[in-house]
RNA sequence: GGGGGAGUGUCCCGAGCGGCAAAGGGGGCGGACUGUAAAUCCGCUGGCUACGCCUUCGUAGGUUCGAGUCCUACCUCCCCCA
């Protein structure tokens, strides 16, 4: 990629400028497509999971910011390819789901995309079709008499992701061998269909798409592009939308908004000018603004990062909400209303209820065990005092407004609600 | 088909003379320091009705007072020969 290239599209500025490109096929020629406002483009989604998490979401804005600037954004689902598996980066492949299952997890995906998208049926609306679609009537024989006969094996050996699996004998399976060739056909299918003509994805799609670009060339299609957004990690190199406590869903059923605003609130400080850009839509001078903030005061830029990167997925309601309750707990050691809460039956508590047992119902510990090493360590708080002996008790004398606290470290804290 | 090697704590890697709840790391969690950051230091990192009990070393049997460790069969993976 050329650093000198200033692009004329509104499109390719908001990637440059925000730092969503990695690679491009033709910088030059993909601009020229995206200022006639005709630009359409894909970006395909696998539906091993039930919603999407974080990792998707550089993805997610790229499709967002196509629309925003006038093109038309496809968000694949890979209905079809997720029978398969990746081997791209992957390490081992992954399960195989049943069709019930993808069917059940492409509804949650679409919820998510909802948010960021306008689907329709005009010009500029969003589709999401599923390659399901045109895989799954694929007859084999002409599969590989149409398709098959424009792949080269020499090449797709030496692609990086097939190298490495071989170089480190890991089994790569015939099926999923496949995979390259099924994303290259749906790029050429889309292009048929929809007039698509650029795939974007994360760097490590980068084979994949370029196979598509040359499987188009191949059955006479008209030129296609790809562009690739930098795979993100954590300055201090760790994957993002992982925590220990899983990925960092986008759905509230699996993540409450709280968590979600909590995830981006601590973010490393390094992290906060890069991840503004790409997760919310804030001005590039408001951004620097924040950026410039030195020492604890890169803590306000961390909480505008927190709060409008939750008002993307969950709202701006629920964000203030989420910052209110995070002001509340941390900064005035408050008890805060909308803290995560879990029911309890008042008998329950009236009878006197164990601290161990307490804590591992409220999701804080996964066991007793846990939850007598955490006391040792002083690492749990009832009420924001730290809980001494293991045999203490919940008791009614601990609610206030029938609510008790329980907080396991600084961070992370559950409401016991008595019913 | 023949010969050789490997599979360990349900996050991962990895030691393990027949007494082993099993070394060491990484990761993670908690504590201290800070700014709800990073770095650093310290502690923890099978389960339970808990000075005791129960379940763990690919699977199933066997030897033994006692097996991750020895024997047998089986499964899986890797290497060499064919």
């Amino acid at each position: 990629m050329s650093d000198d290239f200033r692009p004329a599209s509104d499109f390719l500025a908001v990637l440059t400028e925000r730092g969503f490109l990695h690679q491009c096929s033709d910088l030059a020629g993909l601009d020229l497509l995206a200022k006639s406002g005709d630009l359409v483009a894909y970006i395909g989604f696998d539906c091993t999971a039930a919603s999407l998490h974080v990792g998707s979401l550089v993805q997610i804005m790229l499709l967002r910011w196509l629309q925003k600037t006038g093109g038309k954004p496809i968000a694949l689902m890979g209905g079809g390819t997720t029978q398969v598996g990746d081997p791209s980066g992957k390490d081992e492949s992954r399960k195989i789901l049943t069709l019930e299952t993808i069917a059940a997890n492409k509804d949650g995906i679409k919820r998510i995309f909802s948010k960021f998208l306008t689907f329709g049926e005009g010009r500029h609306d969003a589709i999401m079709p599923d390659n399901a679609e045109w895989l799954g009537a694929l007859n084999y024989i002409e599969f590989l008499r149409e398709v098959g006969r424009h792949f080269s094996v020499n090449r797709m050996l030496a692609m990086d992701s097939v190298k490495m699996r071989l170089e480190r004998d890991q089994e790569l399976s015939f099926l999923e061998f496949n995979y390259m060739c099924l994303q290259a056909y749906d790029f050429v299918e889309l292009h048929r269909r929809h007039g698509c003509v650029l795939q974007m994805g994360g760097s490590d799609q980068w084979g994949n798409i370029i196979t598509g670009i040359d499987l188009g060339r191949r059955m006479g299609a008209s030129q296609l592009y790809a562009l690739t957004s930098p795979l993100l990690t954590t300055a201090s190199g760790a994957k993002m939308g992982k925590t220990a406590q899983g990925a960092v869903w986008l759905e509230e059923s699996m993540l409450p908004v709280f968590d979600y605003w909590q995830y981006w609130r601590n973010c490393e400080d390094q992290d906060v000018g890069r991840f503004l850009k790409l997760f919310t839509e804030l001005p590039l001078d408001e951004i620097a603004r924040l950026e410039a903030l030195g020492g604890a005061e890169i803590n306000e830029a961390k909480k505008v990062l927190a709060t409008e990167a939750t008002a993307m997925v969950h709202g701006r309601e629920a964000a203030l909400r989420a910052s209110e309750a995070a002001r509340k707990t941390f900064e005035e050691g408050a008890l805060a209303e909308s803290l995560p809460a879990i029911e309890i039956a008042r008998g329950e508590v009236e009878a006197g209820l164990g601290v161990l047992t307490a804590f591992v119902k409220a999701g804080l510990v996964a066991s007793t065990g846990e939850a007598r090493r955490q006391i040792k360590g002083g690492g749990l708080k009832i009420n924001d005092r730290t809980v001494e002996d293991e045999r203490a008790v919940v008791g009614l004398g601990d609610a206030t407004d029938d609510v008790v606290k329980l907080s396991l470290g600084r961070k992370r804290h559950v409401l016991l609600k008595l019913v």
